[in-house]
DNA sequence: TTGTACGCGTTATCAC
DNA sequence: GTGATAACGCGTACAA
């Protein structure tokens, strides 16, 4: 016993040998489901796996049971508070129900999502949340594949954000977003737009544009295309962008909308790099409401997403059992701060060309 | 063969079997690591696989190699910029040797670190990585036993940031870098200084206000006791502490040092509410250099650490094997930046009593 | 209620 | 170089 006692790595076997029982017993005592075990031998069992630092092996109970209690994440970078955001309300709740999330990250090629999504169905995750796709892929068709053969050995995915995959799909409805932030922008007066996007095919970048757009023309306005700059859809991509549309002479424009927060805190940046004062000399919007943006300063007018709800109710969505057409879509709410005052307040500007 | 097509999760044997060869063969072609294979069985077992969609079951290979390729990874809060930044620098480190990382957030709690700790381990990973631990913890017992338990199986442990537990650990010199900072705003002229500290017992914090105070005893200053508050390690605690400083009259004070920057931005921001402008009434430095300090208004004075490095650092030195002994520490260094401006740049505030 | 025996999908040790 | 076959640690009929 004391040798046993030393060693690590009790196994199911040691801990039956050593309070006297079967394997069976064990297993049922330790990790069986229905407690129909002697009390007496159930306390044999506890205390010979306390004694011995028992710790059942969770990928033997994967291979035995043929499902894991795991959930995996496909994010594209971990490190953006979009995604760091929405991560935590995907393991609190995962949490909640005992299971373990594995993250991966595509990076900035979504050629990868393929690839991670092949590499994570190896572990066989009871789900798998793929809220890196945020493009209208090309490679849908094999991604697509690879999901049905994951769902046809009974594991569940939710796909966080709208796109045409045939999976169960937590909607964001980026569009209505836009398209109530473009209106609200017309209301406090303003008339004149640009707007830094993502790469043309980013889905999430697409529909922002589209509704913004599609706000601005509901308002009598427009938003000219060649207004449009396309850049990263990171801080830095926001930083580039800006100095763009500096560069081509920003002076007939009132507002910047950058298709996300991190874009727009880099656009912020960059205006005042180039000596312009933003939510005074040029107003700007971003889009997710991350945490960030309410200590920039100005504090950035934006669209919420509830983004640690989205994780969670990805997962439960990809979960629970229901008709998946009852998925709600996640509420999005515009947010007004300084960096887009009443249009009186901001100064006009002199002309400055490139 | 239609129907094997047909039906996913196809296993070793039915590749094996649709390629005519052994489960052996199937094995060492398909995920052997010596390739003592013909290369006309290679090619009918690869084909095969591919026809069947075949994906290997990692539990499965796992229970039999008793190996896994995994890392776990153990952080406070994952929304948090500073744990999703070293998150990000582990993932991507990870990834290059083929490993998944799945990641636990224990939350305000730190005695949920050993209940997770426990459960990671039984996913057997290849690695464990602390970065949550920064609690001169009193389970340190139970969690250096834990952790002892899960080497002596093999697996390796690596802990971020300085505590007194026997195991791989990546030094973050929180104390020198404190004091580097100290003797650098001593430097800029400032001489009363206030800080807003994390809860006693929580070690980066203890350490950073030690080396804070020895960096200004080094030049001839003191951080008078009762000018530290004490409030949580994250933004709203920073708010706090800040409300909480100004409601006991910060006029003899001329810089606020919190103990890390998401605090220091919610200090920012109480600072701004109470009616104070940043950087010009008050000086306020950060530690961490998390993006966002670049970003907020003004600029915000940092210790930096560069925590995907870290993160990066903590995989291979769980990975890697040498002498521990040989360990650097993580290199920090001062950033100075537009919220503690030379001393003669701040405004005398008028005398504000309770 | 408890124990026996088999199966889960792979790897690894043998002989061949 | 290849193929049986025994592990790996555990769950779970089935029988007792």
């Amino acid at each position: 016993m004391d040798r046993e006692t030393t060693r690590s790595g009790a196994t199911l076997q040691d801990v039956a040998r050593e309070a006297g029982v079967s394997l069976a017993t064990a297993s049922r005592v330790l990790n069986g489901s229905t407690r129909t075990v002697n009390d007496k031998y159930r306390r044999l069992v506890v205390d010979a796996a306390a004694r011995l630092d028992y710790s059942p092996n969770l990928s033997a109970q994967a291979t035995a049971r043929g499902m894991t209690t795991t959930v995996a994440l496909l994010v594209a970078d971990i490190a953006d508070p979009y995604f760091s955001s929405i991560a935590d309300g995907v393991v609190s709740e995962a949490d909640r129900e005992g299971l373990i999330v594995q993250i991966a990250a595509t990076g900035p090629e979504p050629a990868r999502e393929l690839e991670l999504v092949r590499t994570l169905r190896g572990q066989r995750p009871r789900v798998m949340i793929l809220a890196a796709s945020r493009h209208s892929t090309h490679a849908a068709p094999a991604l697509s594949d690879e999901l049905a053969s994951f769902e046809a050995n009974g594991g569940r995915v939710a796909i966080v954000g709208g796109n045409e995959l045939p999976f169960r799909t937590l909607p964001v409805d980026n569009a209505a977003g836009a398209d109530a932030l473009a209106r609200a922008l017309a209301t406090l007066g303003y008339r004149r737009f640009a707007m830094i996007a993502g790469d043309e095919g980013l889905t999430t970048s697409d529909d922002r544009l589209r509704g913004f757009a599609a706000g601005l023309e509901g308002s009598g306005l427009t938003l000219d295309s060649e207004r449009v700059v396309r850049s990263d859809f990171t801080r830095d991509g926001g930083y580039e962008g800006m100095r763009r549309l500096v560069e081509a002479g920003l002076d007939d424009i009132e507002l910047v909308f950058a298709a996300n927060d991190v874009m727009a805190v880099g656009a912020l940046a960059a205006l005042r790099d180039a000596g312009f004062e933003p939510g005074r000399d040029l107003a700007i919007a971003g889009f997710d409401d991350i945490p960030t943006v309410r200590d920039v300063t100005p504090a950035l007018t934006t669209v919420r997403i509830p983004l640690d709800e989205v994780g969670r109710r990805a997962l439960r969505l990809a979960l629970d059992d229901f008709e998946p057409a009852t998925t709600a879509a996640v509420p999005t709410a515009v947010v007004l701060r300084g960096s887009t005052p009443a249009i009186s307040a901001l100064t006009p500007r002199p002309p400055s060309g490139p």
